[in-house]
DNA sequence: AGCACGCCGACT
DNA sequence: GTCGGCGTGCTC
């Protein structure tokens, strides 16, 4: 049997597999996440590795292949653990070792940040001068580059970067010269602490009854050794994060750590002020605009023990604690927890799954679980905790507006009289207005309105969006052309792009409110490097009345003056085509609905819909999440969805088309015989975007009861594009329910 | 990263 | 000829 090792995962020229024969004494030891010691090199240097892999058949000649020396027990456990992990994830959502070992693993790259190394000179600038002459006379070039370099410089010295790059140092140089006592290095750790200094254990902490209750039932549940996960369902405004601040509380008071995933680390740094002002400095941030360099400090701190709490998104999931207690999932129902890049991994389930491997206990947290996790709380997988009512104040008013009555009616404005009445007195009041648009920012096809045709982009079949720069892009693949003013097909000089954005809203508020003070939030108003916040400030400060925007200002967010919602239209995210429509339009609109009355006085919601009779609508107009929830999981049961199910989406792609359509002809006569094993196939059929960047898509999908049904086909149709010439150019993906 | 190999100019 | 130094490529 042969081991496939990775070697140093610091190193970027050794980010590769080495295979070892494993010898017979060792065949028990010897498992994925190992840590070995291997003969390396020329030399049979003994180094560290892991083991990522085994299999029995040799990748070079056999002769070449050397012994793995000895397995080591001990060593830092989590990063056997992580390779572990790596190893599952690829498994369970399909990806190469590679992919899964770089999303467990964000380490390697720039480790010499973490390391700044230092040259200085040793000896007096005469002396240095004397060694120049001497080295130059010996044709010693690179010395002479480097001392006059250090020359040249105060007595700070230069970092060794700058020496490779600007100077064509080598290592071999700078080692020499040190050796001869001429010159210095330095080496220092540095990492920066991306905590913001704040006083900790300033908060008041009281809980009410039912928060008490649920972190009380939290608590000894997790002492009497339960590990089945928590399903803390609490309305909006229930105050879930004072909760899990106990809950992590009374973890790391024995010595455990804790990770807290939050979907988007720049819409919720209230939350994360939270955390800092209860732990202060136990508390990490891992933000998405963090370099990998800066990532790997974190991760540093972590597996030392300098922290005990992690916070941020899904990757913060891989922090490598030595002994993790507790993981909590904030907003559990979130589409950024699943990734989107191979392995596509969902984080609810890595969670238990690493949980599990830790002994550790899982949290969601969720004022409208997904139809997943509350399916699982249904089914006693998972143990339900409550907070029914909000910490203060009550679930604001909501009406529902048909916006069919209101055109019939001769109202053609984007607000309903009801909405436009409401927004009048929240501004006499000075109390302050969110207008949300279900959809994104300025987006939008352009089309002739004389013969109806719509540009698209020509390597994705998509339309084109038009931008404010007058140009128009493909969403998907960057490609961009001027704006036309004459259609391409009948030349009329009626087209134009079909505009309903955050920006049409914001000038139209304008318009009838002029002495409202209106803040915009989009992808537009958002770009810079703390938009988010900007903005969110601005607006917490009341330096506005009203703020529109899209998705991103409904999520989690504590505006106490704000006493009026306003969802302008609430259907628009009911046909995005596919399973989970209904579910995200209700949750959106609960999440809107949340934010309204959140302070002293009552809210109120206005929803604007052209379908009112819709039950996801309906049941979020009544704020009644059990009752979408038993519509939505009849749906599911019917039409055979997950969670009833499980689903996986394979998706295949290529550059060339005949070689794809003969490679999906013969997974049509292949594929019926996999049936048998209760496994049901569609497909292979045209991708909903055909042709993207210039490949060619197909899709198939699969549904079984059993999730290692799937995963089984997932490994057949990998061997069989491995093995069969029929797929030589064609990439497959894969992406489970 | 560390190590060896091959190349090149300088020195005895 | 030989020696010291440099750059490159490989490591199962």
């Amino acid at each position: 049997m042969y081991a496939d090792i990775i070697v140093d995962i610091s190193q970027e020229q050794l980010d590769k597999t080495f295979q070892y024969r494993i010898p017979p004494e060792l065949e028990n030891e010897v498992q994925i996440g190992v840590m070995v010691q291997i003969p390396f090199g020329r030399g049979n240097r003994l180094l560290t590795g892991y083991v990522i892999g085994i299999g029995s058949t040799p990748k070079i000649p056999a002769e070449k292949i050397k012994d793995i020396d000895s397995v080591s027990q001990s060593g830092i456990q989590a990063v056997g653990r992580m390779i572990q992990l790596a190893a599952w994830l690829k498994k369970q959502y399909g990806s190469t070792m590679n992919q899964a070992l770089k999303t467990v693993l964000p380490v390697k790259e720039k480790v010499r940040q973490k390391e700044k190394k230092t040259v200085r000179l040793a000896v007096s600038k005469e002396k240095a001068a004397e060694y120049l002459a001497l080295y130059e006379k010996k044709n010693a070039v690179a010395r002479v580059r480097l001392l006059k370099a250090l020359c040249k410089t105060d007595e700070n010295g230069l970092d060794t970067a700058v020496l490779k790059e600007q100077y064509q140092i080598t290592t071999q140089t700078i080692q020499a010269l040190e050796k001869q006592n001429v010159i210095t290095v330095e080496t220092q750790e540095l990492y920066r602490n991306p905590v913001r200094e704040t006083a900790p254990g300033q908060e008041r902490l009281i809980l009410n009854e039912a928060q008490q209750k649920a972190v009380t039932q939290f608590c000894t549940q997790f002492d009497a050794g339960e590990r089945k996960p928590w399903l803390l369902y609490g309305v909006t405004g229930s105050g879930k994060t004072l909760c899990y601040i106990e809950m992590i509380q009374h973890v790391t008071a024995q010595g455990k750590q804790a990770i807290v995933l939050i979907p988007e680390i720049a819409l919720t740094f209230q939350t994360v002020q939270r955390f800092y002002r209860r732990f202060g400095s136990q508390v990490s941030v891992l933000h998405s605009r963090m370099s990998k360099g800066e990532r790997y400090d974190q991760f540093l701190r972590a597996m030392r023990g300098e922290i005990s709490i992690m916070i941020g998104p899904r990757s913060a999931l891989f922090t490598p604690f030595t002994n993790l207690g507790l993981i909590i999932m904030d907003e559990e129902h979130e589409g950024a927890y699943k990734s989107e890049q191979a392995p596509r991994y969902h984080a609810r389930e890595t969670a238990v799954h690493i949980a599990k491997m830790c002994g550790a206990g899982v949290v969601f947290g969720s004022a409208t679980p997904s139809v997943e996790a509350f399916y699982r709380a249904k089914k006693n997988e998972y143990t339900l905790l409550e907070l029914p009512r909000r910490a203060s104040g009550t679930l604001p008013a909501v009406y529902t507006v048909d916006l069919r009555e209101e055109l019939k009616c001769g109202n053609r404005s984007v607000f309903s009289r009801r909405l436009q009445e409401l927004i009048q007195r929240r501004l006499a009041a000075k109390e302050q207005i969110i207008l949300f648009l279900n959809k994104r920012g300025y987006a939008g096809f352009v089309s002739c309105r004389m013969c109806g045709h719509v540009l698209k982009c020509p390597h994705c079949d998509i339309s084109l969006t038009e931008h404010k720069n007058g140009k128009m892009v493909c969403h998907y693949c960057g490609y961009e052309q001027p704006r036309v003013t004459r259609c391409p097909v009948c030349g009329s000089k009626y087209i134009s792009g079909f505009r309903a954005g955050t920006q049409q809203i914001e000038e139209a508020v304008k318009k009838m409110y002029p002495q409202a003070r209106v803040l915009r939030m989009d992808m537009d108003t958002t770009a810079g490097k703390e938009g988010h916040e900007k903005i969110l400030a601005a607006f917490s400060a009341q330096e506005a009345d009203i703020l529109v925007g899209t998705q991103m200002i409904v999520k989690g967010h504590d505006f106490p003056n704000v006493t009026l919602v306003g969802v302008l239209a609430a259907d628009m995210s009911l046909y995005a085509g596919d399973y989970r429509a209904a579910e995200r339009t209700f949750e959106l609109l609960t999440q809107a609905a949340g934010r309204a009355g959140r302070g002293r006085q009552a809210g109120e919601v206005v929803i604007q819909t052209y379908t009112p009779q819709h039950y996801s609508i309906a049941a979020a107009a009544a704020q009644n999440y059990e009752q979408f929830y038993e519509e939505e999981i009849a749906f599911r049961s019917i039409m055979d969805y997950p969670p009833v199910c499980n689903m996986l989406m394979v998706t295949l792609s290529s550059k060339n088309e005949e070689q794809l359509l003969a490679a999906c002809t013969f997974l049509k006569e292949v594929i019926p015989e996999w049936k048998k094993e209760q496994v049901r196939i569609t497909g292979p059929v045209a991708a909903g975007v055909y042709k993207r960047n210039d490949y060619y898509n197909q899709v198939v999908y699969l549904k079984a009861t059993a999730y290692e049904k799937l995963t089984a086909c997932k490994d057949r149709l990998e061997t069989l594009c491995r093995e069969n010439t029929l797929f030589r150019s064609i990439g497959l993906q894969f992406d489970f329910n």
